[in-house]
RNA sequence: CGCGGGGUGGAGCAGCCUGGUAGCUCGUCAGGCUCAUAACCUGAAGGCCGCGGGUUCAAAUCCCGCCCCCGCAACCA
């Protein structure tokens, strides 16, 4: 039977269009996505927009135009980048669908029935501008709310309070017991973070406010129990992750569940950015799972990445040095800037340089293993007009050469020095890609040393040229599956060139790779391959003129 | 004593969890090849792995101390 992969991204605000952190969060997850139904799981990828809040309704007003409409448009622009750069999803979370909505507003009757959502005043200083209650932290040396704030008034206001602290215990014990467990068994990755939100949790004090008064903010989802509010931010956004996927609000226990949300929700894998671990799904969404009955196994996992800086700086709207995505797939292409954003380490932060997407493509996909597909199509052209002269097993006698990063790609360990699997297992695609570069080297070092060129001269030594450009191409074929992950149109460019997988029903998809076919020896004796042509065509930048 | 991340050849980065010949890309220099996308291959120069202690047969890696850089209000992953 195989295994289930479970995996989300944090939805983005629609309050303005993506920028290039949404891009990679979007392309990490795709490419694990990918990589996880290459090996022949099932998977299901949900991502998709928080369209929910204030400043969606700010913004709409200023637009003049209804909420809706007004999240509609940017939802579009999130949409048209998923689809431009190749990310591609089982389910679309969009927090205004009616699906979400009822699930939301069952789970909060559920929570106020069960007495862990309960009504309390809050009392303080509240900045009209700003729409928020002030603390002691926002008094300025003088002691006095400085003019930022705008007009600030004493305010009286009645919300509603999720249970925290009673769960307090519960999670640092969780938490803790984390230690003890693997490191690819553990509840966050990296590690480091681990630690981090054990130090947030330990400093907890005070319950979650939920909710808002329609009076300041009405584009939200009305609480069930009472119309005169609806819920604020975290009981919507973050219920999108079991929404979707079919959770059923009524049902009280977890193993009342249907089978189908068991199953996808076995494995959930969260992708999400270093800032929203703590407090929101660290500590927030981990406890809204417990009260709701999810037993310690099933909780989640999450993946947490780091930020893009721009040339050092942290990226901003005012420091006016936001990268568009959109931008840079229609200058370079999807696939130079999905290899790109991969090359960074999982969780680290990473400096953004354009340049650098120009080098990185030019470097591996071009010159490394663009060129050698071309070369090594050309040759078997030249000397056998395009056709497998012998078998796999022939040839592998006659060139007993052994190209580790193919031979051991699919090691459970780093032993070896490094294996593909190994990496996309720890969800380090960059690891991956790195064993996919050495496996070109390592044929490109082949051609050198048996210069296919000489043997070619020599009727004698047909088959030790016929040898070579056997494994060559069978080597092609292994990178093209293992490429696939990130490279999706690469891997359709190369199996394409090789005429390998035509039937009608395959082209384009994804279905035409797998990891089981990635073994030795599977193009049959006599196939003909394709004509070569330039799958990375290099970019050219022009000289900077000084 | 707030929290966290980083400091590795000229530049940008891996390696650190699970100690054992310091690796990759770019750049520089010299050479080779001609099948190929001005690409490919070989060799060389260049590193007290921030500093100081400790543990160890052995430390970039583990422990302690110190120095420097960057995030931690908001837009925002």
């Amino acid at each position: 039977m195989p295994k289930t992969f479970y995996l989300t991204t944090a939805i983005d605000y629609t309050n303005a269009g993506p920028h290039i952190g949404h891009a990679y969060e979007k392309i990490l997850a795709d490419v694990l996505a990918r990589y996880h139904r290459l090996k022949g799981d099932t998977v299901f990828f949900l991502t998709g927009v928080d369209q929910h809040g204030q400043k969606v309704q700010q913004s709409a007003e200023r637009a003049g135009i209804p909420p809706q409409q007004f999240v509609d448009q940017i939802t579009e622009k999130f949409v048209a980048l998923w689809d431009k750069l190749d990310v591609r999803y089982d389910g679309w979370a969009a927090t205004t669908d009616p699906i979400h909505k009822e699930c939301v507003q069952g789970i909060l009757q559920r929570l106020f029935d069960e007495k862990q959502i309960y009504k309390d005043k809050q009392e303080g200083y509240y900045s009209i501008r700003q729409e928020q209650f002030l603390t002691d932290k926002e008094r300025g040396p003088d002691g006095e709310f400085g003019p930022e704030w705008g007009e600030v008034e004493h305010r009286v206001e009645e919300n509603y309070y999720f249970k925290l602290v009673t769960h307090k215990q519960w999670l640092l014990q969780f938490i803790k017991s984390q230690t003890l467990k693997p490191i690819e068994e553990r509840f966050i990755i990296p590690n480091s973070r681990r630690t981090e939100l054990e130090n947030a949790v330990y400093k907890l004090t005070g319950d979650l406010c939920i909710s808002r008064p329609k009076s300041r903010l009405s584009w939200g989802i009305e609480l069930p129990f009472d119309s005169e509010y609806v819920t604020y931010v975290w009981f919507d956004a973050l219920t999108n992750y079991i929404s979707f996927i079919g959770y059923n609000p009524a049902a009280r226990s977890f193993a009342e569940q249907s089978d189908e949300f068991k199953t996808s929700w076995a494995t959930a894998l969260h992708i999400i950015g270093k800032d929203i671990l703590i407090p929101a799904h660290g500590i927030y969404w981990m406890i809204m799972l417990h009260s709701l009955g999810f037993p310690d196994e099933a909780m989640p996992r999450f993946l947490v990445h780091g930020w893009w800086n721009i040339s050092g700086a942290k990226m901003s709207k005012s420091l006016g040095n936001v990268v568009d995505p959109n931008e840079l797939a229609d200058k370079y292409g999807p696939e130079a800037l999905r290899y790109y954003l991969m090359l960074v380490v999982t969780g680290q932060d990473a400096d953004f340089e354009e340049e650098r997407i120009v080098q990185a493509y030019n470097t591996w996909l071009a010159n490394s293993i663009g060129n050698l597909l071309s070369r090594s199509l050309n040759m078997l052209h030249r000397y056998f007009e395009g056709h497998l002269p012998i078998n796999f097993d022939k040839a592998r006698q006659n060139e007993p050469t052994e190209l580790l990063f193919i031979d051991h790609a699919d090691a459970d360990s780093a032993a070896e020095g490094g294996t593909y699997r190994y990496f996309m297992e720890r969800n380090d695609p960059y690891g991956a890609l790195q064993t996919l570069e050495v496996a070109a080297r390592e044929c490109n070092e082949l051609i050198e040393k048996r210069k296919p060129w000489v043997l070619a001269k020599d009727s004698n030594r047909r088959t030790e040229l016929a040898s070579v450009l056997v494994l060559l191409i069978e080597a092609l074929r292994l990178i093209a599956i293992r490429l696939s992950p990130v490279l999706p149109r690469a891997a359709h460019g190369i199996f394409d060139q090789l005429n390998w997988k035509m039937e009608p029903e395959l082209r384009g998809k994804e279905n035409r790779f797998s990891l089981g076919d990635a073994e030795w020896g599977q193009l049959p004796d006599g196939h003909i391959v394709g004509q070569p042509t330039p799958l990375f065509p290099r970019i050219e930048v022009p000289a900077e003129n000084a």
